[in-house]
DNA sequence: GGGTTTCGTCACAGCACGGTAACAATGGTC
DNA sequence: GACCATTGTTACCGTGCTGTGACGAAACCC
């Protein structure tokens, strides 16, 4: 999973460093300029995940940096979060209805602006913000049904897919073939244990990439499971 | 292009009007309730595009509520705006972790909660803001009701259209045949599981161009999705 | 090392699942 | 009414998935 990318429009260096500092802590990737043209360049080169844009900065406005961000195709539908000293109400609404997704007003704490950033994240790009499971160097998105490993997808049948949504949502763990059949089949099946082998080696199978080790650990007299982080 | 669906869980009976009659003049479907069991129930009998959620309503908690709201499958990407009297940041924190997508304290003005709405619909739904989607090199115009790729327009039934629209609103994202009945046919419809394929198959129909893969995944034993960005 | 248990692997039969075409019903248009 | 577009259903077919038993390999115990 890449790091997000912000793109971070400030004026106030101090404030800019700050702000930088903490998302670079959070993992985010971030670039930071206190120019509006600057600001519409770096976006349309390289198209960042979300934008935090000051109201007002040196030579354009903020609203201005928005109104362009918009209209220029590849960076559309960007989420912009805008910052700004003001509370006033109608300036809020100005920049929600000219196409901002959030709107935060300093003093504002770091904290708050993460969490606001993450939310906004969840909803334009799921796989950013965690929705997917990582184990290791394996990753699954459960709502789109994609398994990849190293970041390359990787075909999986229906039921390896279950079975190896559940090793991801319990790493490390060791289940046994008993555990695994009320979990993975549903606790009224009727099928045999050892069928449950057969299923680990066709997971094993379709997760399998040249010269990299097995996740899947078998632990004799006991079950299976997946090796942790 | 349906009236956005609107679910309001406020227990201030004077304020729940008063912002019901607001949001009905700009066009919405509103229904209100001060119970959040019963906000439960009508939200997932009827998924609403958008929960307006009070944090504290007489009984259970609106966090409690959120959380559950996004526990349950047909609900977890319901977006979700919680209103409070409180400022604490530590409570709004706490309420964007949870799921929450933004958060408004009280006193607001309708005017700003309009604003608000509707900056988060149009990051989550653009087609009810009316605004063109685009995922890959599709192209979907909700208000022209015209469907383009690669920039040339497609000729799409009405069915397929919503069918595509639906898709495009959470691309990636796989749908069972039954949650697309729901979504594009109406939940209380009573139609064949194996009709979805068909119009599946006119989809693909309507919208392939020779030498250009397939936009639509069949995902086995789970149902059919989009493929992303 | 011999015996026993446990696991890996394979091939195969059965069938569940999705793709597709054909058809009837419906409703709108002229 | 005749025509056309659209819709929902069904039946058939092929493919891929699933569960099972059998056999050999490996690990464990004495």
């Amino acid at each position: 999973m890449p790091a997000p990318k912000l793109l971070l429009v400030e004026d106030d260096t101090a404030l800019a460093e700050l702000v930088e500092y903490r998302f670079r802590g959070e993992g985010y990737d971030v670039r930071t300029t206190d120019d509006g043209d600057e600001a519409l360049l770096l976006a349309a080169e390289d198209a960042p995940d979300l934008v935090l844009l000051d109201w007002m900065i040196g030579g354009t406005s903020g609203i201005e940096v928005c109104r362009r961000l918009r209209r220029n195709k590849e960076t559309a539908h960007v989420p912009i979060i805008m910052l700004t000293a003001r509370s006033d109400e109608e300036d809020r609404i100005r920049g929600l209805e000219i196409g901002a997704d959030d709107y935060v007003t300093k003093p504002f704490s770091p904290r708050e602006l993460i969490a606001r950033v993450s939310a906004v994240l969840r909803r334009v790009r799921p796989a950013l913000a965690g929705e997917t499971i990582t184990v290791g160097d394996l990753s699954l998105d459960p709502t789109a049904h994609r398994v990849a490993r190293r970041g390359t997808p990787m075909k999986v049948g229906p039921t390896e897919f279950r079975l190896l949504r559940h090793f991801m949502e319990h790493p490390g763990r060791v289940f046994s073939r008993g555990q695994l059949l009320d979990a993975v089949w549903g606790s009224g099946s009727d099928i045999e244990l050892r069928t449950v082998d057969v299923h680990i080696r066709r997971l094993r199978q379709a997760i399998a990439i040249p010269g990299a080790a097995d996740p899947v650990r078998t632990v004799r007299s006991a079950g299976y499971a997946l090796e942790g982080v």
